[in-house]
DNA sequence: CTGGATCCACACGGATACTG
DNA sequence: CAGTATCCGTGTGGATCCAG
């Protein structure tokens, strides 16, 4: 993909930040990280908790968690295949990086939410 | 859009922690909060500064970012009109939130990369 | 200079069916 | 149970042109 060559160059591409609020931007990754903190789960254990997610997308972002070494993935041979993941060490380390974003998430969202409904209130009176 | 009525209920939808981390995982929000953090600067100096950027992105990134009220725009009537993007109290706040994760991502990164050339090698040996 | 509007390609992600 | 493979609709985002 030629990453090396017409890259922005600037502030932004090959930064280490912007690399990992993808991962952490992920819709699913996060969550999952946070779900298998303390305690290991299943494939379909993670599915049914989540809900929202298909399992396209589920064994996808799993994936490649465990290949960025965030989680670990245990299968065990029993009669219809059993599978465990757990947070590593290094997940572990991101989840606590995670929490002060969660903090300000459940202080301030409320405050987003009054700034959006100004906002389209102002738009909604120049459009009147 | 009916987001109450089947919405997956569970430990994600509207989880405050999932809106904000949505969000932060905007491929260039952060950035542009970041960016804007100690100075304000204008439009072009954005799109310039970022490069990676398209202008529509930027501008549709900046208004999400408005109406979030984390960040605030003041027009300027000179000649050919000068736009001023600042970061709010608000905005300041996230952005501190978010330097865990960038400490986070400056001391890990390398592991990161790491666990992934490990994960390929790996599988590249299994297709051999 | 600061965007809005439009057109369009392509990747993302859901649904479904199938396998070990 | 734990996935993979395929098909396919849709949203995302770039490119371009235009306007205040």
């Amino acid at each position: 993909m030629k990453a090396s060559a017409k890259t922005p160059n600037a502030y932004s591409a090959q930064c280490p930040t912007r690399q990992i609020l993808d991962r952490v931007g992920d819709k699913w990754a996060v969550l999952i990280l946070l779900l298998i903190r303390h305690e290991p789960m299943r494939f379909n254990a993670l599915r049914r908790t989540i809900e929202g997610i298909s399992q396209k997308m589920l064994s996808q972002v799993l994936k490649s968690l465990e290949r960025d070494g965030l989680i670990k993935r245990r299968a065990i041979a029993t009669v219809p295949v059993t599978v465990e993941y757990s947070i590593t060490p290094l997940g572990a380390t991101l989840a606590d990086a995670v929490d002060p974003l969660r903090d300000w998430a459940e202080k301030n969202l409320k405050e987003v939410l009054n700034a959006q409904r100004r906002y389209d209130a102002a738009r909604k009176d120049m459009a009147a």
